[in-house]
DNA sequence: GACTCCATAATTGCATGCAAAAAGTAGAAC
DNA sequence: GTTCTACTTTTTGCATGCAATTATGGAGTC
C-alpha cells in the first residue's frame, strides 16, 4: 500500500523532489501560496521527513522561498526576474567562455565543442525540422553548453551555472518550443549556430573577451524567444514554468 | 540534559548548521573526509534529523559534496578554485554594477552607496588603523557591497551573489586580516576606496560597462591579498577556511 | 467599531526505533 | 596471489508519535 505508484526512483526524497518540482513548475500551486506539509505528504504518498528534504532542495533551487520556522512559500517571478535569470546565465557562460580561452592548452581539447557544432550544422542543413530532429537539436545544444563549461575547467563556475539553470526558464533550451518549429524560427537556429562557431573560434584563438561577449549575446537569443512567447498568450501557456510568472 | 549548552538559537537545525559550518571552516574535518551522522550528531547534541538538514544546507553552500545515499563529504578546494570563486564574485558584482547603471532612475537612490563611501573615506583619513577601526572598515565595506546589489534591483542576481559569497574565501572581506593592518596595506585600502568611488561615479553617469569593469577589478584586489597570504604560511593560517585548501 | 488578550486549533520541529542499503571482511575457489 | 562470494557491520533512509511553536477565532474592553 506504500509508494508503488510507478515512478521508480531510488529514495523517497528523490521521488518527492522530482514530483514536487514538476507540480510547482506546472502551476499546481499559486505563487505566494504557503505549502502545508501534512496534506502534501499524504498527496505524494511520502512521510514528512523526505518531503521536508525535498522542500529544502527546491528552496535552494529557487522555486520555493524558505521562511525559517514558518514553512515554504512558492516563489513568484516577474518578467524582469526572467530577463535577469537569462542575463545571469549569459554572464556565467561568458565567464566560462573567457576562462576556456585563457586556459586552453591543447587545441585538441576543443573536440567536444566542435563535434557538437558539427552535428548541429548537419542537423540544420537537412531541410525542415521535424519533431524528433527538434529533440536532437535540444540534446546537441545541451552538449555544446556542457562542453563549454568543461573547457573552463572551473568547478566553481560549473556549480554557479548549474544553480542558475535550475530555474526552469533560465536553461539554454527554455524557450525552444515545438511550436516554434514551423514558424519563422529556423533563422534563429542558424544565428545560434553561428554564435556557437564564433565562440569556438574565439576560444581556439584565445580571444577571451570576444568569447565572453559572444556567449552573452548568445544567451540573449533566449530573451528574444521569450519576447515572442510573451506576445502570444497561447504560446506562453506551453512554456515550462510560465504559471509562476506574474505579468 | 538536552541542548542547553549556551548557544542560543531558535531551532536545532539552525544551531547545528551554525556550529557545523564553523567546524568545517576551522578544519575539524579533513577535506575529502566522509561525514558520519551518528557520531557527529552525538558530538553536536542534536538528533540525526536536524543534523541531516544542516548537512543538506551546507552541501548547497558548497562546503560539502552531496553523494546521494552515500552521505556527505567535505569539499576540497584548490588555489584555482579560490581564484575562481573570487573571479565569480567579480563577475556577479560587475553585472550588478552594470544593471545598477542601466536601471538607475533617481540619482538620490545612490545615497546609501555614497554614504558608505563617505564614511570609509573619513575612516581612512584619520591616521593609522586601529583594531576597532578595522572592524568598522569591514562593516562599512559590507554596506557598500550590499548597497550595490540593492541598486541592481535584481532578486536573481542577489540570490546568485549570496550563493557565491557563501564560500568563506569568496566574500568581499575574506582576505582582510587584522594582521594586514600594520603592514604596507593602507595603500590597498585607499585603492579599494578609489575603486568604490569609480563604481559609484560610473553608475551615476549610467556608464554600465565602466561600472562592470571596475567592479571586477575591485574583486581582484582580494586576489592580491590572497597572493600575499599564500606566500606567508603563518599568515595563511589565520585565513578563514584555509584548512580546506590543498596547495 | 477597533483593539487586546486568551484559548484552541493547526502546523512545524524533533527524537526514537526500525528497515533497507552500502561498506567492509573473511573465506573459498581458481 | 587474485578474484569472487557470502556474511557481518556500519550507515543511511524513513515512518511514527510527541512536544513546541505559530496561526486563528472569539470574548471582553476601551
Amino acid at each position: 500500500m506504500s509508494g508503488k505508484t510507478g515512478t521508480a526512483s531510488s529514495t523517497q526524497t528523490a521521488r518527492a523532489t522530482l514530483v514536487l518540482r514538476e507540480m510547482i513548475i506546472d502551476g499546481h500551486f499559486r505563487p505566494g501560496e504557503r505549502i502545508k506539509e501534512i496534506p502534501l505528504a499524504m498527496k505524494l504518498n511520502v512521510s514528512r521527513i523526505p518531503l521536508r528534504l525535498a522542500l529544502e532542495r527546491l528552496g535552494h533551487e529557487g522555486l520555493l522561498e524558505i521562511r525559517p520556522t514558518r514553512g515554504f512559500v512558492v516563489q513568484r517571478f516577474s518578467t524582469t526576474d526572467i530577463y535577469d535569470a537569462i542575463e545571469l546565465r549569459g554572464v556565467l557562460e561568458g565567464a566560462a567562455a573567457r576562462l576556456a580561452a585563457e586556459r586552453l592548452h591543447d587545441s585538441r581539447d576543443l573536440a567536444p565543442l566542435l563535434e557538437a557544432n558539427g552535428e548541429l550544422e548537419a542537423l540544420l542543413r537537412t531541410g525542415r525540422l521535424s519533431l524528433d530532429k527538434f529533440t536532437s537539436y535540444i540534446e546537441l545544444n545541451a552538449r555544446f553548453h556542457a562542453a563549454l563549461i568543461d573547457l573552463s575547467r572551473s568547478m566553481i563556475l560549473r556549480r554557479a551555472l548549474k544553480q542558475a539553470c535550475a530555474l526552469p526558464f533560465a536553461s539554454p533550451s527554455a524557450f525552444l518550443l515545438k511550436q516554434h518549429i514551423s514558424t519563422a524560427s529556423k533563422d534563429l537556429f542558424m544565428i545560434a549556430l553561428d554564435q556557437h562557431h564564433g565562440i569556438a573560434d574565439a576560444i581556439a584563438n584565445r580571444e577571451g573577451m570576444r568569447a565572453d561577449l559572444l556567449a552573452r549575446e548568445h544567451a540573449r537569443l533566449a530573451r528574444r524567444n521569450l519576447d515572442t512567447a510573451l506576445q502570444d498568450r497561447e504560446l506562453l501557456k506551453v512554456v515550462r514554468g510560465s504559471k509562476l510568472i506574474q505579468l
